[in-house]
DNA sequence: AAGTCGGTTCCAAAATTCGGAACCATGTCC
DNA sequence: GGACATGGTTCCGAATTTTGGAACCGACTT
């Protein structure tokens, strides 16, 4: 295990539910001796990776992790495009918009619209969600070779929400679905009462890929009006296809899909 | 030098002016040899701290850093109470407010309100700038020791511009005069035309130091205006000093005031 | 006075990294 | 077609780091 490897175990550990944590946490989550913790910790902090509280002597990502994300923005040409798009539509609407990447069988929520209606939002930007239990998570997952989403999803298939596809055989029919009507759909999975439609599009210059969505209540919607949305997002889909050179027939590798 | 320091050494490659590097600029700007190059890229794309541009093959921050940054201060009192504060005196001034923190004789923007006034914000989140040439900067290391400021100027006094304190006496009048009124003032200084007024907060509690000011166009505001904001920061100054439990002179040492 | 938390320091063994050199796949210019 | 540049990868022995157990420590609490 090399140096490097022990420091992002330890960045990893921090999340949005766990801020900041302290020696012991760290040591009790990465499962190190306390020598190693003390010393890769105190890396950590003297290259500005992480920050300590000098009063609760608790750790925090640090300032360089904030810098270098404020920079991460940088490869926004197909995300500002996408989220131009996706501000006209939810301002139609009313409905809130996401757009997310996928990293290995999860995805990343990267921007989000809020929209007018008054559904509260759930996923912060940052927010780390299983793929396979969204709408704009499952429609990346059915762009990619049936062979690289076996190797994605975990050895053991993960504990979904009651109406998420509860094993590879159930996901694969519903990625067909979504490979033959090119749009994705989900209700009550993650979060019980909230829908969402949502496509995969992706940059024929530079090949990734980004899941952009539309999440409402389904209490308070109709069908007409979420056939409405359906409409809107093939509508934006095409447009946004159309601006980036998205070749829909084209399966995205691995390697192009991560990073 | 340590696997980390070295992978640190390439991260803070990036920054704003080049927010992505190719293999050969990465060589070049840490000058080591082709091979050590290659693998380091290698681990710190595969851990997700940089990302590969399928296309052009260019290195950038990763969705890691973007994660990680987004969990630096979330939760931190004293900036989200300045902000607040910010907020309404930038709603009635107009102007645009920044927070920042000192970060050795450089700061960094943390937080933006921008302002009614059409002055385009300049200085976005994650910005590093000297610390010696803006308001805010300039009111943070007056709360130092002089021992400390001394420490924390380069050993050669950097080249600032024309209105910025010239030298180490310069400088040291400067914050003398700070200590003295408790406001900080800037024009023409690292943006021709931009002037700001700021202020520094320090927790009584944690002992943490953030920089407060508002900006302006010089051209565009009188020497009332600029009056009044010098009243709107000295009664936000009071206010967040009362919140805050901030003893103003008590001095801050170097390992509080850094991380 | 004892115990806990949050560390630091020491050490020899084990693992990793280092950098030069050779190699290679693409793309491009002449 | 050939030469050259770019952007890498792989190999290897030597050099450097990391590792983890154990002892120790200062501040604070019980």
């Amino acid at each position: 295990m090399s140096a490097l490897t022990n420091a992002i175990e330890i960045l990893r550990c921090f999340s949005g539910a766990q801020p900041d944590l302290s020696f012991a946490d760290v040591m009790t989550l990465t499962g190190k001796p306390k020598s190693s913790t003390s010393r890769l910790l105190r890396a950590l902090r003297d290259c500005g990776l992480l920050e300590q509280d000098p009063h609760t002597r608790r750790y925090r990502p640090g300032l360089l992790t904030f810098e270098l994300g404020r920079l991460h923005r940088a490869h926004d040409d197909l995300i500002s495009m996408a989220e131009r798009e996706l501000r006209e539509v939810c301002a139609r609407t009313g409905h809130t918009g996401y757009i997310a990447v996928l990293d290995g069988y999860e995805q990343v929520v990267l921007r989000i619209v809020p929209g007018s209606n008054p559904l509260r939002v759930v996923n912060p930007p940052g927010q780390r969600t299983p793929a396979l239990a969204t709408s704009n998570g499952r429609a990346m997952l059915a762009r990619l070779s049936d062979q690289d989403i076996r190797a994605r999803v975990p050895a053991t298939y993960p504990k979904l929400p009651r109406n998420s596809p509860q094993n590879l055989k159930q996901l694969m029919v519903r990625l067909d679905e979504i490979r033959r009507t090119g749009v994705s759909e989900a209700a009550d999975e993650s979060i019980e009462g909230v829908g969402s439609q949502g496509f995969a599009l992706k940059s024929g210059e530079t090949g990734e890929m980004i899941g952009i969505a539309v999440s409402y209540s389904v209490q308070a919607t109709t069908v007409a009006e979420r056939a409405n949305v359906r409409r809107e997002l093939t509508a934006m889909a095409a447009k946004l296809r159309r601006l980036t050179g998205d070749q829909l027939d084209q399966v995205v590798t691995r390697a192009q899909a991560t990073r």
